[in-house]
DNA sequence: TTGAAAGCGCTACCAT
DNA sequence: ATGGTAGCGCTTTCAA
């Protein structure tokens, strides 16, 4: 149990020195073919792993890599996108030999303070940097604290730092053709927290859909948890002229702003097509199941765990752009009802179409 | 940024030797208190802080800890445990210069493979065991590995280990109570993964609720996931009898069950009544508010995390009981429609309680 | 109370 | 291609 075993084990079993043997682990020239077999397979044999903290007082790397999280309590709880996302990053790290090292932190001040101290403490080689703000002041402390970073993000402004992004904007604008197919003319949008670079770029696309058909965008700011959507939600319904369409900047968002369509007794989706971001799980199991854009965060976790690998060992990754958001229809968006149809009581109608026979767009 | 700050830099400025300093730093005896405080003076205008790995190849620590979270992809991002759970923890950890080390797999073999690895390589001190099962094999298994460990479950057959444990059963009491005192008599529950000790003992006072109250206990298996729960919900509401109350065993399975509802026609809550359990967040802003038990994932978490550090570092810590769990009424249930009644049109009606206005029974 | 020195397990360099 | 050896930064003896 107690790993007694170190590499002079290994080095007298296979009848070489340890200097071979941290050769042949490390796959570095100047090891013949069969020394390196016989010491791998030795190694093998007697279960012995290199440890971390001997090699990394060597070679000054920690073998870890950071997460630090910035969510209040009340929007992580509801976060369809990290537990996801982490999950794809560590089965990347876990294959280059690398560890997880999480931190959840409240706001910007604590988030800063978590980044030095993992970087003082010497206890990641790296870090993910997600959420990214217009302006991220995060960027220039990263640049001091001098330990290579990959963004989630845009590819701007982040003073050489690999980027990981999707184009969420051609999502959006399926959405909005979307729902302009249908008929609606009133669209309008419960953006996330505007500070966040994503929540941002989601808006101005939204402007940019509304001004090239001529309509006049609605526009209610919120910052991600459904408490907002749900206050965000009152204040359309109750305007003089409310929307008959409602895109919100995720999926909490928007079932929060469905719960209040309907406890004003609106027929979803007659009176109000809804429709929201991020597409988590459970929008396929809310009612009228929730039509959304995907986002696949393992897929964002891989993308950025391979890169950020890549970085140290390598010096240098590329950015990587993943594949475009998709328009996942369900039955939370549908043509707007005549005016004179409007509030009709529920029941009958469509049969809403689950998660598992979502119409994906391509 | 580059920190090449050593002990010795510390020791060199305090005129002193490194002995003298790594004596203050842990605060052992044998130092003088002008010494003691000569040194860490220094060493905070140096910016001093000792590196893990050269300590930890001394004192044979990893001076992290691990947490291993077995979901399936479909359920982890909906799960409103992990993410509010790692939060409370990792903050526990930070206060005692300890890392949250995180694994995200997906089954048990992944798991047990998980927990070899951060052991063999020494990543870790000890581990968080979330989800205990019946007959946990993970006990064993951590036994032979021979890391400390702490528990989240009921104190049995964890072989001394500490364990966290929070009694559900009485809030499971509440809830029926509050079910029956509103006139129901067929009651149903959606179990989670009954694999899973804590879904297993809701189950079990469930039916003891049941028994007690001389009614027929209705039961549906499922596994915490909306989808399973959509598909129990219906097999429930198909059935010859059908339940006038539903309690699930987490809150987005009670959301995909009362989208299931909604999509038959049923008006909530007069036609069926609807609860959810770990209540989250999202559970305030759904329509109609889910009434749920809270479970204070972050309370967990630090109280995880204390029982772990302490464990590591006296070599023992004793079990921790946290508060009972408590029921949060909100606008899911009430009493149940007379037969005649039943598939009211919607609307008007009670206005539902929102999250900020819950009522908590104590 | 303090200093000096020997490891902890590995990498990396200099020989050979 | 291989062996020997000097550190990496800390803790922990053992002397003084």
């Amino acid at each position: 149990m107690d790993q007694k075993i170190t590499i002079d084990d290994v080095a007298k079993r296979a009848g070489v020195s340890k200097g071979l043997v941290s050769l042949a682990l490390n796959d570095r020239p100047g090891v013949s073919a069969e020394a390196k077999q016989r010491i791998l397979r030795v190694a093998d044999e007697l279960g012995w792993h290199p440890d971390p903290a001997a090699r990394g007082l060597s070679t000054r790397r920690a073998y870890a890599l950071g997460l630090i999280v910035r969510r209040s309590p009340h929007v992580i709880e509801v976060d369809p996108f990290f537990a996801a996302f982490m999950a794809g990053a560590e089965a990347v790290l876990a294959e280059h030999g690398q560890v997880l090292v999480l931190s959840v932190v409240a706001d910007v001040d604590a988030e800063l303070q978590a980044y030095r101290r993992l970087s003082a403490e010497r206890r990641v080689d790296g870090f993910f940097v997600t959420d990214l703000l217009e302006n991220d002041h995060r960027i220039d402390a990263l640049g001091d604290i001098g330990k290579p970073a990959v963004v989630l993000g845009r590819p701007d402004n982040t003073h050489g730092m690999p980027v990981i992004s999707r184009d969420y904007s051609a999502g959006i604008s399926q959405l909005v053709a979307h729902l302009v197919d249908l008929g609606h003319r009133r669209i309008a949008h419960v953006t996330g927290n505007v500070a966040m670079q994503h929540a941002r770029i989601r808006l101005d696309r939204f402007l940019a859909e509304c001004d090239a058909r001529g309509m006049e965008p609605i526009v209610a700011e919120a910052d991600f948890s459904p408490e907002q959507g749900a206050v965000a939600t009152q204040a359309l319904l109750d305007g003089r002229n409310p929307p008959t369409a409602i895109i919100y900047g995720n999926d909490p968002m928007a079932i929060a702003g469905m719960a209040v369509a309907h406890e004003r007794g609106l027929s979803l989706p007659a009176d109000l097509s809804i429709a929201g971001m991020d597409g988590s799980d459970i929008g396929g199991w809310v009612y009228p199941t929730l039509t959304t854009l995907d986002n696949d965060p393992a897929g964002w976790g891989r993308a950025a765990a391979e890169t950020l690998v890549r970085l140290i060992e390598d010096g240098a990754a590329p950015d990587v752009t993943l594949p475009d958001a998709e328009l996942i229809r369900r039955a939370s968006t549908a043509a707007p009802a005549q005016p004179g149809e409007r509030r009709t009581p529920r029941g009958g109608g469509d049969t809403q179409q689950h998660a598992t026979t979502d119409t994906k767009e391509t």
